[in-house]
DNA sequence: AGAGCAATGTTGACGGCGTCAAGATGACCT
DNA sequence: AGGTCATCTTGACGCCGTCAACATTGCTCT
């Protein structure tokens, strides 16, 4: 059995053993990733910050890939967190709800891209972690749910969530969510909410918005 | 693996002067992208493969950075070519033709998917530059015009647009269309097809396809 | 309690990377 | 011919991930 989840209030001065070097590796890697950007996260430098030793990460870790995948797995918390406080803003109904999922997803890509970055971008993690795919998965299912009233059998429609979630992330990764986006060069870029009031909409409606 | 860098103007004796070692690096790192993906591409490397010394691409682009964009710059023109082939397709309708267009989208992903790393996910090449700005939109407006059918104004309709990119975007990021995509285990991925007619659809219609 | 040992952290080294500086070489111009 | 400049080479620097060897800690077993 590990000694793990042990004081990390009281740190005993040793120059070895340093408490809970894991969780602070971690720690030290979010950090990074949130002041920096993906470009900023490396092995040594997270070991730094955590104030050890270049090679210590490689007694709690498998490499940068495996920091990586600790790190990308708190971040989906993270995720699933802002996603959740989306879901929970007051709303007049089932499609704002679910905008308000989705706007929680953009902001989230937007406030913290690095984070975002190594969560769907970075080829670092190992993506067939299984802790990592739950909490991928755990995020998931907010958008999920938020989709349910649209489902054609009221149950699950794969159709209608992975639509949204496409969308969504296409949006965000084409970094259209941010007002300084250089694609409104070549094209006009409307509100989010119009795209995803044209894909809910089974039926004319002849009211549209500016 | 014969010196076929440069045919048009070639002076294949002398040590220094190349000929074109700007064409020549770009296509050793297209190469490279090919064979091994985005991982595999490296300043080094494209200078080894086009048989010359570490340092000497310093002297055709600004540092890996503007290797990246030139090569980038290439790949926009070999993605816009095969969107256009896929519009070119026989199609039976305006929908069918913006599908082949999407199809064409998702199999360049797939299929070269060190390219388009490249060209939509690395950090490295710079997206100020105009050669490569222009390339991007060069490709952009081939999935435009295939848009246009559905515009309400019969124009342009950035709510269309931006719908479709984002979508087709979104499901090439997230490797739904290889196969094998570990997101089949939580949930059901339906065709690409299925998204953009539920997208396109203005009016109801029950009968739900499998 | 004392021995042994696994866990944990340190130092040092290796090769690969991007980048810069300085030198060599060849082409072109006058 | 001589000069000049673009081009390419060599070498070095610091940073990176990773491995090997070593030191220290603290738990466990007898």
């Amino acid at each position: 059995m590990t000694c793990d989840a042990v004081n990390m209030s009281s740190r005993p001065k040793s120059p070895h053993h340093h408490g809970n070097l894991r969780v602070a590796l971690v720690d030290a890697g979010l950090a990074i990733l949130l002041e920096e950007g993906l470009g900023g996260l490396t092995l040594r430098r997270a070991a730094a910050r955590a104030g050890v030793s270049h090679a210590a990460p490689a007694h709690h870790f498998d490499g940068l890939s495996g920091l990586m995948t600790a790190i990308a797995t708190r971040a989906y918390g993270m995720f699933a967190d802002r996603l959740a406080a989306g879901r929970d803003l007051p709303a007049k109904g089932d499609e704002e709800r679910l905008l308000n999922i989705c706007l929680a997803y953009l902001d989230f890509s937007r406030d913290h891209a690095g984070l975002f970055d190594l969560m769907f971008v970075s080829p670092g993690p190992d993506r067939d972690d299984p802790t990592l795919k739950a909490a991928g998965a755990e995020a998931y299912q907010i958008l999920r749910e938020g989709c349910r009233p649209f489902a054609a059998d009221g149950t699950a429609d794969p159709v209608v969530e992975i639509a949204v979630w496409t969308m969504v992330h296409g949006y965000a990764l084409l970094g259209l969510s941010s007002p300084e986006s250089p694609k409104r060069q070549i094209v006009e870029i409307p509100p989010f909410a119009a795209l995803l009031r044209r894909l809910l909409s089974r039926r004319d409606h002849s009211k549209t918005d500016g």
